[in-house]
DNA sequence: TTAAATGCAAAAAATTTGCAGACGT
DNA sequence: ACGTCTGCAAATTTTTTGCATTTAA
């Protein structure tokens, strides 16, 4: 993949320290909450400020380079965006993974039964993942 | 559909105005947030706190009574808990259907895929509806 | 050099809590 | 009568904003 400076200005994303710093935690399908992100952030910069965090979150969810993932009980997380995919939620341990899935039939028939004319879907399954699914 | 009471003790939530104003206002397939919530309380209930709101709605989501709908872009949704179904989402106008879809295979696929065990799956649909779309 | 980003503090928005009085069972 | 709910105010939590200073291009 390529580095979070390309990246960044590719997106036209002004480039600096803390903005790569959140792009490099991003990499690798993670999903980070805002508060995740803040902590790890906290290590690379001790002086980094919260508001920074969400002034650095909200700008690029703007551009669209940001995405951010809902998921039901817990708090969103945040991931570099990419082709549409679902997610995977383990309640277990409460990790989120990507999955890609083929929803063009769901969203046909979707489309023919509503009338509504689809853009853009957001699908999570929860449940547990093989690793807490076998203790 | 049964009275808003029926429907209180049959989930064991204690029978007040304030909650059955709330069933009331949710009764019939309607998606409404804390604040939209709140606003037609109050016109039911000029004195009632949007604390209490809070309160029952937490209440009734811990008796899974309720279930809070995460929608992008937009806050959250509530509804009487029913059926498992996906939700269609009008970026025009913001309205917010339900559409009963059989996910059966997607969830299979995914399972087999993942090695998750899956037992929830929460899919949002946006787009524009039919009504938006003619104008 | 200039516009934009950072970090801090303060402000605003969203949600929760504590408590006295009222209410449901 | 007892435990719970309501409404209010206060507290907490979450997010945004303003501003002086620093930084990227």
């Amino acid at each position: 993949m390529q580095s979070a400076e390309t990246l960044l200005r590719e997106h036209n994303i002004k480039v600096t320290p803390q903005r790569m710093g959140i792009v490099e935690e991003l990499k690798g399908e993670v999903h980070l909450s805002v508060d995740e992100l803040y902590e790890r952030m906290k290590s690379k910069f001790p002086s980094i400020s919260l508001a920074t965090v969400y002034k650095n979150i909200n700008a690029m969810l703007e551009k669209n380079f940001l995405l951010e993932v809902k998921i039901p009980n817990i708090k969103s997380k945040y991931e570099l965006a990419k082709e549409p995919h679902a997610h995977l939620q383990c309640v277990k341990c409460g990790k989120v993974e990507d999955i890609k899935l083929n929803l063009d039939s769901v969203i046909k028939e979707s489309s023919q039964k509503s009338g509504y004319k689809i853009y853009e879907e957001s699908l999570v399954l929860s449940g547990v993942c093989p690793e807490c699914s076998g203790e």
